[in-house]
DNA sequence: TTGTACGCGTTATCAG
DNA sequence: CTGATAACGCGTACAA
């Protein structure tokens, strides 16, 4: 690989002067600012960033950590992310998680040796050792759409309370009263509030919170299909099945569609993330949307403001519901 | 920062053996080995891979240059890269083409200079001077998915010829006729392979193949269902759309369910590709399946090879049709 | 078995 | 305005 030193030598300049031109110091002549290019040209020389950030002790690179690659709430965000990141300069090292502990805290170890300017990162579970230690060692650090209680870093998520709440009335209207939920792990704060602004919003609205319709899943298909099948061979079966995400919503369907239940005759159906198939499905399916591209752009802002030192706080948006019919319609508002 | 020298300090041995053991070399006392160890664990330090990969000239991380990250076959294709990336012990720093030319160069240069070991490429377009001089620099180089002809650069891919002639006998056997066809971009080889394996099956099948029911797409939802548009605003508008990939399938569903037409009665729909949610559409969608996963984990392997500096071939694999009810279904093994 | 010292490619400081 | 040179943190050849 040619270095600075070539160029230089070519250039019939100081390696000095080099590096003034590459980093676009005023303090240079035009003319030799010249040389200095052509010789760049000519070598097709590319700067070194690891050498480059050995000695500014700077990457411009960020560390993402998300939960689950194949969920879309997750490919979503990374693109957002990924996005915001590059007009800001940024290159992206990604983890996936795999809703794994020990995977995220691989990701992390990996990222702070390879001296990432910054962390975004979405806990895959309560806080371990390594990530309090990070906390404490000051790395710029901001939680995107998951939370650990009881750290200091800032937070960029969605509230999806109201939309749940919305989302209770709109099913009590439609006359559901056996409102199952199958949520995410309590050990996530998405997973604990889901669960507890949903019955929340059943005691609010008069309705039965019963322990066995709240299904605990684990974000993953799988778990969303198991879940589903226990309610389903519950002796009293919900009217309504809730289900967390979106990857538990397609195992869900799949455990519906295989014991040839129909939507929303048989069980009704409602998740929380909207994915943009749900409209081609037969109903389509009433879902609770997150603000995802904004939520991506804002924790890389806010990362960017924490590498730079600046103080940012947790950002907050908020999640709405998009009715759809798959928990049934309204009387009269079908074909006259 | 703690550093070397600090562990070095603290277990009162110098930098040089602070460093074997950190490379465990053999040739170290257990005991001082000891005394490191714990002085790593007192001052909690952690090796810096900026300055580790400056003096051993590697990195231990690879550049993905992808696509569409939007896009669930590359999605999945990612998340393949990453696991056996992991398990060889390499880091990923991603990039998103998000299929323009020049995104994809603006990746391959940041990653240049980021000095990744290797890259895997999945090009957006014809040879660009920079892929060009990439593989004359000798970079390790692996195309993925898609290949640029006329370079020496071992190729990844699936090959769809066997699963598109099946699927156009199949659409043969089920009566169609006028099938089109929204195939990718012609300057990707995936786009213009695709559009050949189809021509030549429905030639083979004695079928005709008219260019007005040739339409070519960008691989995004906007091109499905301005491409689906175009066809079925035709005075006689195709039985059959065969959709390139996911994505476009994702546009051309669209467009059909806003003209309120009924699959397959109306149109018939195939796709190359196969997505989760197509089994739960009504009637589920026949498709094209690649061997994502094997894909991904087959290119990062050869790229590690070609980082080791040995020879690698191309690999094809084969995709498979998956047959559904989407083309509509044969006489007689309907119920009885 | 361990320590000393150099160099990887840059940037930044200090003279000139 | 430009050049010489130290330093960033690490791995390794060489010496002890």
């Amino acid at each position: 690989m040619t270095s600075v030193k070539d160029v230089a030598r070519r250039a019939g300049v100081s390696v000095a002067t080099v590096s003034r031109v590459l980093n676009d110091s005023p303090t240079v002549t035009p003319a030799t600012r010249e040389r200095v290019l052509a010789a760049v040209a000519e070598l097709g020389y590319r700067r070194n960033a690891v050498a480059r950030s050995l000695r500014t002790d700077a990457t411009r690179t960020i560390g993402l950590v998300i939960g689950d690659i194949l969920n879309p709430f997750f490919t979503e965000l990374a693109r957002a992310v990924e996005d915001e990141a590059r007009t800001l300069g940024y290159s992206i090292v990604i983890g996936n998680a795999d809703e794994r502990p020990d995977r995220q805290d691989h990701y992390v170890r990996t990222l702070l040796e390879q001296r990432v300017d910054g962390l975004l990162l979405c806990p895959t579970a309560e806080i371990t050792p390594l990530v309090r230690g990070t906390v404490r060692d000051g790395l710029p650090l901001v939680f995107l759409d998951r939370t650990l209680p009881g750290l200091q870093v800032p937070t960029v998520r969605a509230d999806g309370a109201g939309a749940i709440a919305a989302l209770v009335r709109h099913l009590r209207d439609l006359g559901h009263e056996r409102i199952a939920s199958i949520s995410g792990p309590a050990l996530l704060s998405t997973g604990r509030e889901r669960t507890e602004a949903f019955t929340a919003a059943m005691r609010a609205c008069g309705l039965p919170v019963r322990d066995r319709y709240l299904e605990a899943g684990d974000f993953r298909a799988g778990s969303g299909q198991a879940g589903a099948a226990r309610l389903l061979d519950l002796p009293e079966p919900p009217d309504v099945i809730f289900v967390g995400d979106g990857l538990m919503a397609l195992g869900a369907l799949d455990e519906i569609r295989a014991r040839g239940l129909r939507i929303p005759h048989d069980v009704a159906l409602a998740c929380y993330d909207d994915l943009p198939w749900f409209t081609h499905l037969d109903p389509p399916v009433t879902a609770i949307a997150q603000p995802v591209q904004e939520l991506g752009r804002r924790a890389v802002r806010a990362l960017a403001e924490r590498i730079e030192d600046r103080p940012v706080a947790s950002v907050v948006l908020t999640a709405r519901l998009v009715v759809r019919r798959s928990c049934g319609e309204k009387e009269g508002s079908g074909p006259a």
